[in-house]
DNA sequence: TTGAAAGCGCTAACAG
DNA sequence: CTGTTAGCGCTTTCAA
């Protein structure tokens, strides 16, 4: 930050002081307390706030105070379209608390998440971590320092809220099993990613309690590209359905069977997760992320006037959603 | 904001003055100013400042110089998929700049999108508006209470970066006229969005020039279900192709054509815009929206230290993206 | 090259 | 119910 341009200069408690010929003090409490107030001298300073354009300076405020009014959001990569309705409704939640939002994206880097959390904790009151991919220990440490709360990261001290996909997996498996499937392939995301542990642990589960064969393959960080590379891979490991970590993924599937010469869902099934609809076909998990984005600012909102009591844990149930990337297995 | 719980107590300036033996003053100079002091001195507090993990308090910086190092970043819609790569390449070109990032959505919402604004102006340098739906007399209001740069809104005196799809367009239309097509409707969006009235001009002339009929139909809101809606009264039209502003409306056009029994591209050639990537078929006019994130950046920054001399126009230049949805006209 | 001192705008005891 | 007062942590003249 070199020298920068000075902004136009604001009006001050001050000077609606003396407008409204009362002390500093009781503007302030007029803005912080104002029931203690007698109701004629708020609704004057009130009036005179508003045709002078006061608004309280937040950086004297929360320098005086120690507390502001601002939240951290930190994701690994908004584009991934799994973000933005979170983002959404996290900012959407904050403002109605009065709260402002930093975002910032950490590249699926636990270093950056660290990194950005730490520039912004003076600036914060509290984050919400979605999806973080920082060790657990670490992340404990910082819940030490500021208030935090984990989306789809299930730590336990850590307050959180989670997407259970895998109900919604397991009744993909149900699906696929009943069609006739008898061996399918989970196609795994970021491997330090607590939804990626969980939708494959509900996958093979299922997959045992249906007599199905369920084979595993990892694209590491879920692309579309990576989606359309691992298909050759993918057709080697003798199935006739894959269930995908994420919708983009399973999108990139679709993709690369059609340049395999496969025809999607006839000769291949396919099972995306998070209901995008950016591919409107495609057959999926569809989980309530924006509830998730609001309970966790919520929860976040009250956990810094009271610090929560017990392990707050919220999960949010999701469904299997049927559409067209899935049919029968090709007669063999 | 109730009685927020209080945090962790932060190391100051002073504390770390007395542990190097030396003034406040000359702790904060290590920090602003390193240059007029001996390098000992700096070498030395910078050593007890790391030690004691200390970091200049943002607040009372913000408040002693009226300078801060925060941008505002306001979109009329995170969840429509041109943001988020724009909104990711703005917080990484700030954050190297040492920069951090609010978000704002403004529901393409004029006065929420002032709201918001006005909300945040007193904690942030400056703000980047993408596609803002304000009056231009607001906006320009705005410039003069703050810096602002905008991205896809073309406001004279106000710093802007323009993604051009005029050019990829008119490669749209050509294309499609060399296959053919003798009638082509171009389905808008947002009626107050800049990119919305360029692209339809440029089609618009580009039709003229190749001797093709033009129709129009607006969405109003660019969304899946407001394409998948509009593709019956989109059939009354007689036309064998269309251009929607955006690959959301795409691609539910092309969905909504399913729906209604037609075939894409065989029956009906649909283009979108934007080259979200979502529907990787989709034939597509591609801008360099990160670009155009990372310049606004740049741009907002530089003006925070010297104003921009001149008018600043930066205009990004589009191309057309042949895919699966397009092709010859059926034989009527 | 460094220190001393003032004060940014606000809130929160404490008095009254 | 309202005024007085003392800083929050930092930067920035001004002096030395």
């Amino acid at each position: 930050m070199a020298t920068q341009r000075p902004r136009a200069k604001r009006v001050t408690i001050q000077q609606v002081a003396e407008a409204a010929g009362v002390n500093r003090s009781t503007v302030s409490r007029v803005f912080n307390n104002p029931d203690i107030l007698l109701e004629e001298t708020v609704r004057n300073v009130r009036e005179v706030a508003r045709k002078l354009g006061y608004s309280p300076n937040a950086a004297a405020r929360a320098l005086r105070t120690g507390r502001n009014s601002n939240i951290a959001l930190v994701v690994p990569d908004l584009t991934n379209p799994f973000m933005p309705p979170i983002a959404l409704a996290v900012q959407k939640k904050a403002s109605a608390h009065g709260y402002s939002v930093f975002i910032g994206n950490a590249d699926e880097d636990p270093s950056q998440e660290m990194d950005l959390l730490r520039r912004l904790s003076d600036q914060v009151a509290g984050a919400v971590l979605a999806s973080p991919r920082s060790e657990s220990a670490r992340i404990h440490a910082l819940a030490r320092e500021m208030p935090l709360v984990l989306i789809n990261r299930d730590i336990e001290g850590v307050p959180r809220v989670l997407i259970n996909s895998g109900q919604g997996m397991a009744r993909a498996v149900a699906h696929l099993a009943e069609l006739g499937h008898r061996r399918i392939i989970y196609v795994g995301g970021p491997e330090n990613s607590w939804s990626n542990g969980q939708r494959r642990d509900a996958v093979t589960q299922a997959a045992a309690e249906h007599g199905v064969s369920i084979g595993e393959l990892s694209a590491g960080i879920a692309s579309f590209a990576k989606g359309v590379e691992l298909v050759p891979e993918l057709l080697t490991r003798g199935a006739t359905a894959c269930i995908a970590f994420d919708d983009v993924l399973a999108q990139g599937i679709c993709f690369g069977l059609a340049e395999n010469g496969l025809r999607n869902p006839e000769d291949y099934s396919v099972v995306g997760c998070d209901d995008i609809l950016g591919y409107p076909m495609l057959t999926t998990v569809s989980g309530p992320s924006a509830v998730a984005g609001q309970k966790a600012v919520d929860l976040l909102i009250t956990s810094l006037n009271a610090p929560p009591e017990g392990d707050v844990r919220i999960v949010l149930e999701t469904e299997f959603v049927s559409r067209q990337t899935v049919s029968v297995p090709p007669i063999s």
